[in-house]
DNA sequence: ATTTTAGTTCTTTTTTTGCAGAACTAAAAA
DNA sequence: TTTTTAGTTCTGCAAAAAAAGAACTAAAAT
């Protein structure tokens, strides 16, 4: 059965979905599935609980959880002697998730280092420039991926 | 008359533009558009010769720019006499770029916080691990916007 | 005064996405 | 052995996004 979600949760889930949806890109379904983790009485929810009380279809559920796995937002584990997964979030490696974000600016700044080496001889200051630019955000990424380490 | 491109620049912009749409979720015109800007020989382009080049309608041409303009990747010059606009990036104040990602960061930590102090009073440990998620997350994010600013 | 330039805006078409629903599957339970 | 559980996978459709094309506009040039 759904669970009865109070008009605070309700309100919640909508506004951390809208956010995830349009500053993260997130699929709204997902952004759902999330949001509701955070917000449910229980932390840990099975694939029924999920479907149930947001209202998705089966497909749905079972795409928007496994997107989750894959980008290890979620987790899951049996109870004993029970066959359904109880889904929980896993933000609390969430340094990790602020590194994978980190990563992906990397590729960027190498990107722009080939467009340098690359680029028409004509332009040396304009070349000279974007090397420094991605040269200097590589080195602050790279401070930042150390704080979190740190952390 | 649209610009002749080397085999490598349209690889080039490719990348950048298949990176940027995968990664930041940028429209593929307007990712284009910033990656031609990245890879001409000449680093100021009029409207006509991005639309030339990149085979774009004109409404997609201006939709595309406007967009970069809002956001303030780009800008425009006139030339003396000229009438049209010459575009070009401006990638330079690229920590104010960063900034404004980090910024929206903390808006998801308000909502975080806000999850932490409406959520049921029956999950208290979990309550306060995502309390304190937030804070650090908080912390971390302010510390990576002062190593922005002092670059 | 009218034509051209350098776009913008509106409408339509095309493409992509997100989801529903049904059919399917593999393991466990009865 | 068959039935149920706990999903997954496939097909199709509706809505939204992206771009095209045409009509429009304002300033400048002729």
């Amino acid at each position: 059965m759904a669970l009865t979600l109070r008009e605070q949760q309700v309100k919640l889930i909508e506004r951390i979905s809208a956010w995830l949806e349009q500053e993260d890109h997130v699929q709204p379904a997902v952004a759902r599935v999330l949001a509701l983790l955070f917000v449910s009485d229980d932390p840990e929810l099975t694939f029924d609980d999920i479907r149930e009380t947001l209202l998705l279809s089966k497909s749905a559920t079972s795409n928007a959880i496994n997107m989750l796995l894959q980008v290890e937002l979620i987790e899951y584990h049996h109870r004993i002697g029970e066959r359904k997964r109880y889904f929980r979030l896993r933000i609390f490696e969430w340094q990790m998730i602020y590194k994978k974000l980190m990563q992906k600016r990397l590729e960027f700044h190498s990107i722009l280092r080939e467009v340098a080496k690359q680029r028409t001889q004509k332009t040396p200051e304009f070349n000279q420039k974007i090397l420094e630019i991605a040269n200097h955000m590589d080195k602050v990424t790279q401070e930042m991926i150390r704080l979190l380490s740190e952390s």
